[in-house]
DNA sequence: CTGGATCCCCATCGATACTG
DNA sequence: CAGTATCGATGGGGATCCAG
């Protein structure tokens, strides 16, 4: 879609972190525990059941996320973070970091105003 | 939204980076030059106007575009990235090489597959 | 317990036309 | 040149039900 390549590059890996979940899942999954699917969901406590299986077929396509299936009843479905997927560690770390900053951020910007107001 | 706090920053820091075009734009920006509203047009060959205009506004009310009008005939507004946006630059720097060796990677898997279709 | 199948909403984006 | 206004399309995501 994009000639120049300079964007698709931003483009891919960005379509691959980003969805409404694909970061928070990653970065659960980054912690480096296997997760079951009932263990996700109950860390994304407002995820729906279709969300969260989607976005795992995503992540597993991508080979950032690895399925282990146990054949057993009840199933039982681990997920876990690949050796390809901690690449992506730093870059979630970093924006994480950042995002807190930011959020700092507006706070501050938010009390200045609301003093300034009153006076 | 969420509850959980630890979510909330990947969530904000995300929200200011992605949409569409955001991390192109801000690409382009953080080559240091400013650039004014037609320069960017030329560089996103594909964006519209009307999506320029907003995510512009978006960073600008993030603080991490500065828009500076010249008031005159033609009218000239040029864009520059501000000092705090500059603090994304090594995120999206770190985005951007991790596009690359992704795209590369999937290149890569795609002609094995080809290959030993053939067989 | 895991997760597929359906239906539907609405936010986002695209196209187009118009303006100081 | 640098936008704004309007309208319409699209698809990501939510809710719900069903199944191995």
């Amino acid at each position: 879609m994009q000639k120049n390549p300079v964007q698709c590059q931003f483009v891919t890996a960005l379509d691959s972190i980003v969805g409404k979940w694909k970061p928070i899942i990653l970065y659960h999954l980054l912690q480096g525990k296997p997760l079951r699917f009932n263990e996700l969901r109950r860390l994304l406590p407002d995820i729906t059941q279709r969300m969260l299986t989607l976005h795992l077929r995503e992540l597993e396509e991508e080979e950032l996320v690895k399925r282990v299936i146990y054949p057993q009843i009840p199933p039982k479905v681990e997920y876990s973070i690949t050796e390809y997927g901690m690449s992506l560690s730093p870059i979630l770390k970093a924006l994480h970091q950042w995002g807190a900053t930011h959020v700092e951020r507006k706070q501050l910007k938010k009390e200045i105003n609301e003093q300034t107001e009153t006076d």
